[in-house]
RNA sequence: GGACGGGUGGGUGAGUGGUUAAAACCAGCAGACUGUAAAUCUGCCGCUCCUUGCGGGCUACGAAGGUUCGAAUCCUUCCCCGUCCA
């Protein structure tokens, strides 16, 4: 990487910038860039992930974009596989203590990731790191060494402490009332007295905090160590981790990375993060008609920070369209189809985006079945149709089957079917189209 | 080790012997409306059988036993979780 290569600082720091929540220190990135623009030595940013799940959906592709953004400034992409500290989990949100993952696990799902993640990345010059290289040879000396932290600053992490809360808050209640029958009777009028708040429920909160979760925030600021990164990326959620990364750097004599954080990408319900868990999440594998629905039914205001973080549409220009939709030039429900062609090409083509689009419009505004349909193949027979929803898992039971055709959601080669004892006749060469609600469409095909 | 408290359907969470397949809310599904959505309204929301009925059967309230005509509700044992004291 030569000098050349290096665009302006400000204009760096104006790419970089799009979308971001937080840079901490916002001074020390622009000093790192204007150092590595003097030196032509790239800067070398880190981007870390656990390998438990193995498919990765829009939300996950922000601080990806990101790091492909520094990559396209001409710096280094580090992209670093968590496999050693998968086996603690990180504590954030979830509060769950993972389950370790074997050996070929996490080589299978880092596969998959990598495949996925560099439809994003350029593989050619992306370093893939795996932290178990260097962690899994400290030894109990280094650990100690790097356990030399602070209990109280470790505490402070937002995670650790609310659990140290609420477990402070339940001995408190507990101890003002002398009896656990007082306690109980005082607990069941405070409920009654009101209904609507919160119900105060100490008894029930999961708190606990282990030791190797405390481990989990300094090995990862150890791998900053390790990879000599100037910049962290991360989700907001991570800020505690990626900011420990500045000190434990400054404790082994590097220089401090930069933080940049990343805002959480709001799920499809518009309400709580992406996450495959809630399943509002669109996996970027997905077949792009798939996508292109997905996207269609986030609700209007989400447009703007999907644009923002799952697209590289520069700022400016997701900004004039945002007025002139409030203007009124542009109909939402365009703007839309814009943001989900626009999403759908970067992972499909832009062939495939057309015809998702098209086939959007045929399911949802005429009301027709997609041009592709999945063909689901029948020996010609008598079938009752409540089994034959079942079969072709349109319905989840016999049960469900029913209820979906006394809702009138059940139509047969076009026409709705109310009858639920009705039984289809199909003939070999027949090609019916079963449709179940609005876009739940197979052919039967006799055979 | 000791003292308390808790484990209910996808989630939150009522329910302390019988009209409880289990309130309510959320999520989900379907229908109406619509510019895709959202919002709103309506219905559904364990499985299964049929004569599709405020119908029958089965399964279900951490696990296993027990008491009872009858238990999510009482008893026993066990498992798991949380808090506090050590």
């Amino acid at each position: 990487m030569t000098q050349a290569n290096f665009r302006p600082v400000e204009e760096q720091l104006a790419y970089l910038k799009k979308g971001v929540a937080e840079v901490v220190p916002e001074a020390e990135l622009r000093a790192k860039l204007e150092k590595s623009l003097k030196t032509g030595k790239p800067l070398r940013v880190k981007l870390g992930v656990d390998p438990t799940a193995p498919d990765i959906h829009l939300g996950h592709t922000v601080v990806i974009r990101k790091l492909k953004h520094f990559q396209e400034m001409g710096h280094t992409a580090i992209f670093l596989i968590g496999d050693f500290t998968a086996m603690i989990g990180d504590p954030t949100g979830q509060s769950e203590t993972r389950p370790p993952l074997s050996g070929e696990q996490v080589k299978a799902n880092a596969e998959t990731y990598l495949e996925q993640v560099f439809k994003i990345l350029d593989p050619q010059k992306t370093q893939v790191k795996y932290n178990s290289k260097w962690l899994g040879k400290l030894t109990p000396q280094d650990i100690i060494k790097l356990s030399a932290y602070p209990l109280a600053r470790m505490l402070e992490r937002e995670d650790f402490r609310s659990r140290l809360a609420a477990a402070q808050e339940s001995a408190r209640i507990q101890s003002v009332f002398q009896s656990p029958e007082e306690y109980t009777t005082q607990l069941t009028r405070q409920s009654f007295s009101m209904p609507s708040a919160k119900k105060v429920s100490p008894l029930k909160r999961q708190a606990s905090i282990s030791m190797h979760e405390l481990l989990y925030p300094l090995f990862q600021a150890y791998d900053s160590v390790a990879l000599e990164a100037d910049v962290e990326l991360g989700a907001t959620e991570q800020k505690f981790n990626l900011l420990m990364g500045r000190e434990i750097q400054r404790e082994y004599g590097q220089e401090s990375q930069v933080c940049m954080m990343m805002p959480i990408l709001v799920g499809l319900d518009g309400q709580r993060k992406m996450s495959k868990s809630l399943g509002n999440y669109v996996g970027i594998t997905e077949a792009p008609g798939e996508m292109f629905g997905k996207l269609m039914s986030i609700p209007d205001e989400l447009m703007w920070s999907y644009w923002e973080l799952a697209t590289d549409s520069p700022a400016e220009a997701i900004r004039d369209r945002k007025n002139a939709v409030e203007a009124g030039l542009i109909r939402p429900m365009d703007e839309k189809i814009h943001l989900a062609s626009t999403i759908v090409e970067d992972f499909h083509g832009a062939a495939a985006a057309r015809s998702a689009f098209a086939n959007f419009q045929r399911v949802f505004q005429f009301r027709q079945a997609p041009e592709e349909l999945k063909k689901i193949s029948l020996a010609a027979g008598q079938y009752p149709l409540l089994e034959v929803l079942k079969q072709t898992k349109m319905a989840s039971s016999r049960s469900d089957a029913e209820r979906l055709i006394k809702q009138g959601a059940v139509e047969l080669d076009g026409g709705v079917v109310k009858d639920v004892k009705h039984v289809v006749n199909l003939l070999k060469g027949n090609a019916w189209v079963l449709r179940v609600g609005k876009k739940k469409f197979i052919e039967l095909v006799g055979t």
